[in-house]
DNA sequence: CCAATGGCTAGTG
DNA sequence: GCACTAGCCATTG
């Protein structure tokens, strides 16, 4: 530094550019470029109750139940590399998406997750509210038909549950499985959006998991759409995917039983 | 690197 | 049918 320079306050050499391009950054460092590194937080009504959202500049990055924001910030920090910030306004999408469960419109921020958890998500995020899928069939889906327990263990760790409907995915026996939120959660989200888990818990009973049409030939499982429009007189209950086929069934395209056909 | 741990399953008796 | 259990596999300690 040359003693001719004026000397900064804070003892920073102003003329190196660098020095001078921080010092204006600390200074006034528009709301944008902040954002760009800092995740906002903001408090949001869901179907389950109060949660936290966390977003980045891309998106939902991250979304928790619970009272105390310091317990979710201090859950983030353990998650994610970045700070969290408080964030004013939930955008209107947002709020929406989490008051009628349909998140459209959301962006979503899933940098940082692993192949195998992207994969498993991604897969989540297409069943269609109303319907469930077992976790054998995202397994299948995705490719991995053996890794069924570690696609429980991905789901769980959902960073935006809800949004991602990860409560779609049950057991391939018909039972509900866990859930992040906890099992009532679980089931009160699917009863919401008009699941008939009843009526799915009396088929599992007599362990029928797929029913078809005799007059399409098709089969589905329980809650496919398509399933839920079958006559009674034409209805046939399976016990597995085997027998739908080697009595002449081929699996629904919709929810596709058997995902072995992409 | 090895052991342990899950939002699970299909098989066995 | 109903319990049980060995097998599975991506993460984590």
């Amino acid at each position: 530094m040359s003693a001719l320079e004026p000397t900064d306050p804070q003892g920073l050499d102003r003329s190196d550019p660098l020095v001078a391009g921080l010092a204006a950054l600390a200074a006034d460092a528009p709301a944008g470029l902040l954002d760009r590194v800092a995740a906002r937080w903001v408090r949001v009504d869901a179907a389950v109750g109060g949660v936290y959202v966390a977003m980045t500049d891309q998106g939902v990055a991250y979304l928790r139940t619970g009272q105390d924001e310091d317990e979710f910030v201090a859950s983030f920090r353990g998650r994610f590399a970045r700070p969290l910030l408080p964030g004013g306004t939930p955008p209107p999408a947002l709020r929406r998406a989490l008051e009628t469960g349909r998140p459209t419109g959301v962006r979503l921020d899933l940098r940082g997750l692993r192949p195998f958890e992207d994969a498993v998500l991604r897969a989540a995020a297409d069943i269609p509210r109303g319907e469930m899928r077992p976790y054998a069939w995202i397994a299948e889906r995705i490719g991995r038909p053996k890794a069924v327990r570690a696609v429980g263990t991905a789901l769980g760790h959902n960073p935006v549950p809800l949004l991602i409907p990860c409560h779609r995915v049950i057991r391939s026996d018909g039972r509900i499985g866990q859930y992040v939120f906890g099992t009532p959660a679980k089931e009160r989200l699917l009863r919401m959006e008009e699941v008939n888990l009843d009526e799915v818990g009396t088929l599992a009973a007599k362990n029928i998991h797929f029913v078809g049409s005799d007059t399409t030939g098709i089969v589905c499982f329980p809650t496919c759409h398509n399933a839920r429009r079958i006559t009674p007189a034409h209805w046939h209950g399976f016990r597995t995917l085997v027998q739908a086929e080697s009595a002449g069934y081929r699996s629904c395209r919709h929810c596709r039983p058997g995902a072995d056909v992409s």
